[in-house]
DNA sequence: TGAAAAGTTTCCTTATAATGAAACTTTATA
DNA sequence: TATAAAGTTTCATTATAAGGAAACTTTTCA
């Protein structure tokens, strides 16, 4: 690993009004966002319309009733680490995070 | 937003090693991590160290009895995303996701 | 515009994450 | 090396995430 790559940033209106990918020249659907709860329901139907499947064919995939993913994408509750996997594993998508360190005046160290 | 910028990679096993911090020339304390529980832990552990504090220090920040943070730590459960918010805010530490959509060959898009 | 498909909500149940107190173990250090 | 501090485990309880079935609403399109 140490590789050293370029991340592209967008914000959730960004997201809203362009769904996924197709910014900029460089075509790299890789994409970073603040780690909220609220998002992550935002990138799951995003993901999900990209692989123009239903939420019942989603469901299908993870293992799950429809009902289930229209509730993970409306953010009806507080997920866990292993939801979102679940459902990022079937719509082949990798995730990482990444933590950003802040001093004590709150800057970056 | 839309701002560009260099991201360093660590494997667990760097992690482990070396703690966070001090790679190469730019001191740059951003760390990308696949998004595993298992990890998570880790990660903890490191910034509260660097951060100088006990477990129950920590705990105090979040509002937990340290017991919660030893187990936060040692994975003893699968975490929700608030609980990794509320414990990453103590820390005075920022954290993103990145994903990364894979076609259906399982290659980079 | 009416039927079908897609998505949402409600009402449940079940599984488990979150939590603390206290006993216990391990690690520092006087 | 005894004692204190730090960290872990156990045993409970409580809160809530995960989940499905079915009724309901919204969207699609022939």
């Amino acid at each position: 690993m140490n590789k050293i790559r370029n991340m592209k940033m967008m914000t959730l209106d960004e997201l809203k009004d362009k769904h996924i990918g197709k910014v900029g020249t460089i075509e790299r659907d890789d994409y970073e966002f603040e780690l909220k709860v609220e998002i992550l329901g935002e990138m799951i139907k995003s993901v999900r319309k990209e692989r123009q499947l239903t939420q019942e064919q989603l469901g299908e995939l993870v293992g799950v009733n429809k009902s289930q993913i229209s509730k993970l994408e409306r953010n009806t509750k507080n997920v866990t680490i292993e939801t979102v996997l679940k459902v990022f594993r079937a719509l082949k998508t990798n995730i990482k995070f990444t933590i950003e360190k802040l001093d004590e005046n709150y800057g970056l160290v």
